[in-house]
DNA sequence: GGCGGAATTTGATCAGGATCATAGCTAGGC
DNA sequence: GCCTAGCTATGATCCTGATCAAATTCCGCC
């Protein structure tokens, strides 16, 4: 499996060995001293998917936690209409599995192709409690993980569809710079339809505002799945809705 | 200072001693031993605030953390063209200032009369560090706050205006039962400005969606700031958007 | 390379909620 | 107890984004 397409790092293979992990210093487990490692990869199975399979469904018992080692992955709310809400997409490095003390409280599905770290619940908690600089970890994931949801809220609650997409955008784009990769050129890992879930707008709309901001020059779409960012300034401005 | 209206608990006096503090049973001192509870008097201070006293500003230096002892405490971002959203609603025993790393990522304002127990970032972070539980119980605390942001989203992008107010109402009969207070009747503390900014609406189709649940006897408003809920089971089926 | 199905774009229309306007209510001050 | 200011409710209109519909592009597959 290669792909054509130039990155910064690839990560198609599952990693079998933490100590080589190329995503380990973004990940949780970037705090662990290598015998605490070690208590790790005990705990830990790793987990292929293909796009769209389930990883787990809302108000199944918590039984796993994950690390995304590779792909993307949308976790998600339904309503009993089947209206859906992706609450977040995550990227190698992300943990999977916060905030669900018992049962989750999310739907996760695999976007692309994706590779995951499982650890067993149980396992991972004792692992937690030995491990103190682990709790801390989480615990600042947590934190950031909040952030990221009020700013998500603030989207929801007031942008204009236009925001909202740029936004989007502009967070992609600032995801890059964490793998040192070009930040002008965004790589859309997901459909149309799950942007449009994610920023509670219609694929539609989604699809007219991407017209929108081309035919205004902020961005180009040389393909429907990269989007190059040509005035980063002004698409700052349009997603914080300045008039 | 007595209120007429009845309740089941009564917090308009500042706390000065932890060890009788009535909403510790919910606040992270729960978990705190009483060698402990003296440790953490010993950074705290008392702070009184009027109804729309600013407690901190977004983006300012997160030098203070703080419980909510008494009153309702409302967080919120802004979009530079001065529109708002409120992320949430802080109540007796809440934790001000989680997601707070350096600078605070969201103001904060006294919606009633309010006390709190403010404590210094940094005193409180050595003090975290020196009690394993208190950790744990941030961590548990900064999980429950991501669920009922992951609950907003769904709300902020894809309920109706019908859904996002009756799931606010049902969200704060919820809370009456922490506090052993009748469930069915809810005291609104907050303003129609403040519901709508906080659910994305504009305060004209709040006090229109009011009046709407009201002609179908799901809910009774006997004063503007007491809703009775009727029909209780109704109201979740609305709140949840089913057709 | 052509075929077929899915994803995306574009177009036309509609409607829900925002906006603008006004009236009613209520609490606090004197 | 009245007056005033701010909050709330209601009415009229507008407009953005949803919905419905169709055309187009893309991609995997043979």
């Amino acid at each position: 499996m290669h792909s054509t397409a130039p990155k910064g790092h690839s990560f198609d293979e599952a990693p079998e060995d933490c100590i080589h992990c190329e995503i380990r210093r973004l990940a949780i487990c970037a705090v662990l001293k290598e015998e605490e490692l070690a208590a790790m990869m005990a705990i830990t199975r790793y987990r292929s998917l293909a796009p769209g399979e389930m990883i787990f469904e809302e108000g199944e018992p918590a039984r796993s936690l994950y690390n995304v080692a590779s792909g993307t992955v949308r976790i998600y709310k339904l309503l009993p209409n089947g209206r859906r809400q992706i609450t977040g997409f995550l990227f190698p490095g992300d943990f999977l599995g916060l905030a669900s003390p018992k049962a989750y409280a999310y739907g996760a599905e695999a976007v692309t192709e994706v590779n995951l770290c499982q650890f067993d619940s149980a396992a991972f908690k004792s692992l937690v409690d030995r491990f103190e600089t682990v709790k801390s970890r989480l615990l600042e994931r947590a934190n950031d993980e909040l952030t990221v949801a009020q700013e998500q809220m603030l989207l929801l609650g007031r942008k204009t569809p236009l925001a909202k997409l740029s936004s989007f955008l502009l967070r992609l784009a600032r995801n890059n710079a964490r793998w040192e990769r070009p930040v002008d050129t965004i790589e859309l890992s997901m459909t149309r339809e799950d942007i449009a879930d994610y920023l509670g707008l219609t694929i539609e709309t989604v699809s007219r505002t991407f017209t929108k901001l081309k035919g205004d020059g902020v961005i180009a779409l040389p393909e429907r799945t990269r989007v190059v960012i040509k005035e980063f300034e002004k698409l700052e401005e349009i997603a914080e809705d300045f008039e």
